[in-house]
Formats: structure tokens, C-alpha cells, sequence
DNA sequence: TGTACATCAGTGAACGCGCGTTCACTGATGTAC
DNA sequence: TGTACATCAGTGAACGCGCGTTCACTGATGTAC
């Protein structure tokens, strides 16, 4: 944050940050580009020397978003694992944790109403996250048996949906922040369930 | 549909009407009280005479919403079900045809940021739902072996999650609407799986 | 080392816009006598 | 049946606001000679 005299140093990346704190409280809503570039301290003219418009802004963190996303569930499903059963927790804490610990990129990707046709990177941006979600489900699905396995597609797609939904529903917390349980050991939970239903044997689930 | 002359008729349905067309049609974010007046064929100031601003009409759609839900949700738990699993899915089927059915309704509880607090009826009906939701689940729970029933609680929450990571990740298809398969059969397989999870031998899911 | 100059990265004033909200008002409706 | 009047449900003009965006500008930086 150099800041000292008329130029910034480094405003791009200030704006981005300023633009993840204002999204982090006020939600995807309460985001104005005059906003983020007061966080800045910098006038408002000043972000189109970065970005194009409000709009861009908010693209380019939904396109960093994609690519911590994308690292963070590539880490999960490392190889080192050893069941399936870890593997595929690991994966949806990744979810999980992607969204408690960078919450201003999820809010951007998944909740500001960006299209992610909207420009070519950050289609592919979220092209390679889902790459890596398929991937692992394809690399899992081949470990189990097979009579009772769905597709990949269908596979990725369930454990995406509830990590999503758990997220969505019990992390954001608006009003029912009272439940009994946190969401990774309810994540836990439904995944032991879900992977016991697909003939797999794991250690009960704990909790 | 009156609106012969100087009085309106019945402004109060008009402008909840209007309300829900632009929601389905903008999202949340593209809402604003003067554009549903303008759809009901009325001045901004009218709004006033019926509901306390924006975020007043809002929440009356939202607490339709929970209302229509909430009934939704009790005749697909009707006691006329023979089977868990079809009384599961069909709770299931449910919310996805809620989101289905009544986007708009469905967008003003969920992804609004109205907050659930704002009045006391709203908290009521939006607790009414969940209420239905929970019972349910106990009444399920009854029917499960009972070394692998995890709280009622967390099995609502299982299929609350589920369904809503479908609905929002699926349905709402922003871009991502090139699935080899409906939102139904993704669903339906994720129950039929995660309730051979816990122990009960359906006919194994058809897709 | 010093100077001239091109380029870069900001400023700040201005614009038009649509918003939410208020206010005194007025036309329509319904009721009492 | 007719008239006076209270109440209701709208109008429309006005307000202040903050927004996104543009533009000519200017201060700072870096480079060539």
C-alpha cells in the first residue's frame, strides 16, 4: 500500500482487494465500482485505467477466484491420498474451506450474477475447476463397484451439488446460524452416507 | 385486472405480481420498487399506500413464498406414501419444483438478501416450512435402522443441501446448462444413493 | 550529471440517470341522513 | 332518490442522492541524448 502521492503503485491489485472487503460485507448487492475505489482511495476514473467498467472489476475476481478454486481442489485430490473415502472429503472440504476462507471470490463467482461467458478467461478459469472436479470423480468412480456407480458426470455432480448447497445454506448464515452441528461434520456425514450407498465400506461415519 | 380509471382495483396483487415477473426476468439485483410500479401501471408513490418501500414489497413475496412452499412441502409428506424412498423423493421433488414453478417466489426467500427477521410473520412462515421439513425427517427416521439414522436433524439437512445445490447449481443455469442429464434424475439418484447409504435396499436407482 | 520530452497513472469536474421517498393534492367511492 | 361529506387510493411534482462513465487535464516517472 504505497499510496505516497499521486501515483498508487499498485491500484490494480488494491482495487481487487478493496472490491473483496466491500463484497465480504455488504454482500454481491451492496458492491458500487465509486465504493470500491474510495477503499482504494483513489476517484472513481481512476479504475478504468484497470479495468473496464464495474463490471470488469468484478470479473477479474471471480476469475482469481476460479483459479485458487481450481488449485485448492487439484491439492485435494493429490494423489498422496489413500481411500476413496478421503479423497472425496477432502475434496468437498476443499469446497468448504474455499468458501469460508475466501468468501468475497465465492460471493463473485457464484452469487454476483456475472456471467462466466463473459470474457474468454474466465470461461476457461471455470472450465478447469470443473476439469478437476470431473477428473477426480472419474479417477474415484473407477475404485468402486461398478455395478453401482452413476456416471462421473452424475458422481461430480452430487457431491458438487450438496458441498454447494451446504455452503449456500448453513455457512452463509443469514438467520438459521442455530444449528447443532457445523457444516464440515455435516459434509462429512452426508458424504460417508452417500459413499456407503455406493457399496463402499468406510469406517462409519463419526459424528 | 381492472384498472378502469382512477382506482385500481386490487393494487396490492397487481404489485406483487409485478414484482414476481421482474425478479423471474432480472434477478434479485435488477428489482426496483419503480419499475414494479410502472409494470402494476402505477406511480412509485402508490406503492407507499400498501407496502412499507422496496424491501417491504419483497418480503411479501418472499412470505407467499414460504407460504406456497411450505404447502408444497406438506402434501408431498401426505401419509399416503407407502415407501421411505418415495417419500423422500417426493419431498425432494418438491423443492425442485417449487424452484421450478415459482422462480420468482423462489429467488425473493433465497437469494434476495431480505432478512428473515424482517417481520414476524416472515420469520413464522419461513420457520412453518422448515418445521415441515424436520418432521418429516423424524417421521423417516422412525422407518431407518437405527445404528445408521444420523440425527433427524442432519438427515433433513442432507436433503435440504442436496436439493438446494441442485436447484441453485442446475437449474439456474447461468451458463453450465449443458448437462447430459435433468436436474429430476440427478436428484433422484443422489436420494436413491445416499438412502442405500443408510442402510435401506430400494430398487436401486434406474438412471 | 543534467535536460528535454514521451508516457503513464492519476485528478476533478461534469453529465445524465434512475432510484427511493415525501408531500400536498385530487378524483373516486361509499355511507348517513 | 338525492345530497353532503368522510374516507380511501391514487397522482405528480419535487427532493436529494449516489451511481457509472466521459473528458480534458496534470503531476510523476522513466528514458534518450
Amino acid at each position: 500500500m504505497g499510496k505516497q502521492g499521486y501515483h498508487h503503485g499498485n491500484l490494480r491489485m488494491a482495487l481487487v482487494d478493496s472490491c473483496l472487503h466491500l463484497i465480504e460485507k455488504q454482500g454481491p448487492t451492496g458492491f458500487t465500482l465509486s465504493e470500491a475505489a474510495r477503499g482504494a482511495g483513489v476517484t472513481p476514473a481512476a479504475v478504468y485505467r484497470h479495468f473496464q467498467g464495474r463490471d470488469g472489476l468484478i470479473a477479474e475476481v471471480a476469475l482469481q477466484g476460479y483459479t485458487i478454486f481450481s488449485a485448492l481442489l487439484e491439492r485435494a485430490n493429490d494423489g498422496s491420498h489413500l481411500s476413496v473415502l478421503d479423497a472425496l472429503t477432502a475434496t468437498g472440504r476443499a469446497y468448504l474451506a474455499f468458501a469460508r476462507g475466501y468468501p468475497g471470490h465465492y460471493i463473485a463467482m457464484f452469487e454476483s450474477g456475472i456471467s462466466i461467458d463473459r470474457t474468454p478467461e474466465l470461461h476457461a478459469a471455470a472450465t478447469r475447476a470443473m476439469g478437476v472436479l470431473e477428473r477426480a470423480a472419474e479417477h474415484l468412480c473407477r475404485q468402486i463397484p461398478a455395478e453401482n456407480c452413476p456416471s462421473s458426470q452424475m458422481f461430480s455432480a452430487h457431491i458438487w451439488a450438496m458441498s454447494h448447497g451446504i455452503v449456500a445454506l448453513f455457512t452463509r448464515g443469514n438467520a438459521e446460524t442455530t444449528w447443532p452441528f457445523a457444516p464440515e461434520d455435516l459434509l462429512d456425514t452426508g458424504i460417508g452416507i452417500y459413499l456407503q450407498g455406493l457399496g463402499l465400506n468406510p469406517q462409519p461415519p463419526t459424528t
